[in-house]
DNA sequence: CTCACATGTTAAG
DNA sequence: TTAACCTGTGAGC
C-alpha cells in the first residue's frame, strides 16, 4: 500500500478522527504495550507525515513513529471499534464521536520524543507533498552522483516519499532511461520531474490510489481493459513488463535495481548517451 | 490449501 | 549482496 501519498492521507485521517481528543491507545498484539500505555488517556495533537514516515503527536511532545514497510496498513474508521481482529500491533480509540486506528505488519512503530523525531526528519530528502519542501535539496544530490536515477529517487535522504511505482511512473512519464546518472541530468529537466511529481503525489492524495497515465491513455480513450492491480491506478509501466507500451506498442521491460523490481520502456525511455557522441 | 510476491527498510555477512 | 521482518492477495494445485 504505502508510498508517501498514502502516509499523508492517513495523517489527515487520523487528524480528523483523533485531533484534539482524548484517545485511548492499546497493542492488542502486545508488541507495543510498553509504548501505547505511555499515551494512553492522553490528547492526541495532531498527526504530521514526512515522506513515508508518520508521526501521531501526543500532549508533552511524544510521538508515535509508524512506518508501515512494504506490507503495514493503518486502518481508520468512524465508528465503535470492533473486537481486535489479527495482530493489532497498535490500537487508536475516540469516544466523542466514535473512532478507531488499527495498525498491522508494519515495521516501526516506536514512540519518540520531540528531538528524536527530528533526527529522523533531518536525515529525509524533500517530499513533494509538503509546502515546506525545498527541491534543491534533492538536486544537489542528483545533480553531482553518478548513481542511476533510478536508485536516487527511490533514496529517502534525496526525496522523501517515492516508492517503487511513482519512481517508475515518473521516469516514463519524462522518456528519461532508469539508469542514467544523476549528474547527466540538466537542472530544467529535474525540476520538470518535480513539478510533476508535486501534481501526481497530490492528486494520489486525493483519490488513495496511483494514477499516471494522461487523458489520452486511460482505458476509456484507448478502448482497453482497466487495469485491476494492487495499487489500483492507471500506470504506463509499472509491472506492467511483457505487456506493450501504451504510447509506442514496444513490449515494456523489467530489471531489478537496488533490490527492487524495475519497469520501463526501451523505446520510449532510450539509454542515455552521453555529449561525446554528437560533434 | 500452499506458495510466491508485494507500493519498504535495516542489519548482517 | 542477502536475509529478515511483518500481512494480505492472488495464482495455482
Amino acid at each position: 500500500m504505502p508510498e508517501g501519498h498514502t502516509l499523508h492521507r492517513l495523517a489527515h485521517a487520523i487528524d480528523e478522527q483523533f485531533a484534539g481528543q482524548i484517545v485511548a491507545a492499546s497493542s492488542p498484539q502486545g508488541r507495543f504495550a510498553d509504548s501505547a500505555s505511555l499515551v494512553d488517556n492522553t490528547v492526541l495533537e495532531g498527526a504530521e507525515t514526512w515522506g513515508k514516515h508518520l508521526f501521531i503527536g501526543f500532549e508533552g511532545l511524544r510521538h508515535v513513529h509508524v512506518h508501515l514497510g512494504l506490507i503495514g496498513s493503518f486502518q481508520v474508521q468512524a465508528g465503535p471499534p470492533p473486537l481486535p481482529v489479527g495482530q493489532v500491533r497498535l490500537r487508536l480509540e475516540a469516544r466523542t464521536p466514535p473512532a478507531y486506528a488499527d495498525l498491522r505488519g508494519a515495521t516501526t512503530c516506536e514512540l519518540v520524543s520531540d528531538e528524536g523525531r527530528r533526527a529522523i526528519v533531518d536525515r529525509l530528502g524533500p517530499d513533494p507533498l509538503r509546502e515546506d519542501a525545498d527541491p534543491g535539496g534533492a538536486w544537489a544530490r542528483i545533480g553531482r552522483s553518478r548513481a542511476p536515477i533510478g536508485a536516487l529517487l527511490m533514496d529517502q535522504e534525496v526525496l522523501g516519499g517515492v516508492g517503487n511505482v511513482y519512481r517508475a511512473e515518473l521516469l516514463f512519464r519524462h522518456r528519461m532511461h532508469p539508469l542514467r546518472p544523476g549528474n547527466t541530468l540538466r537542472l530544467a529537466q529535474f525540476l520538470a520531474m518535480w513539478t510533476d511529481l508535486v501534481d501526481l503525489m497530490r492528486y494520489g492524495v486525493l483519490t488513495g490510489r496511483i494514477d499516471t497515465v494522461r487523458p489520452e491513455h486511460t482505458p476509456e480513450a484507448m478502448g482497453r481493459e482497466p487495469r485491476r492491480d494492487d495499487h489500483g491506478g492507471e500506470v504506463y509501466v509499472y509491472r506492467r513488463h511483457g505487456q506493450p507500451c501504451l504510447v509506442c506498442g514496444a513490449k515494456v521491460r523489467t530489471d531489478t535495481l537496488v533490490a527492487r523490481n524495475l519497469f520501463w520502456c526501451p523505446r520510449c525511455q532510450p539509454r542515455f548517451r552521453s555529449r561525446a557522441r554528437s560533434r
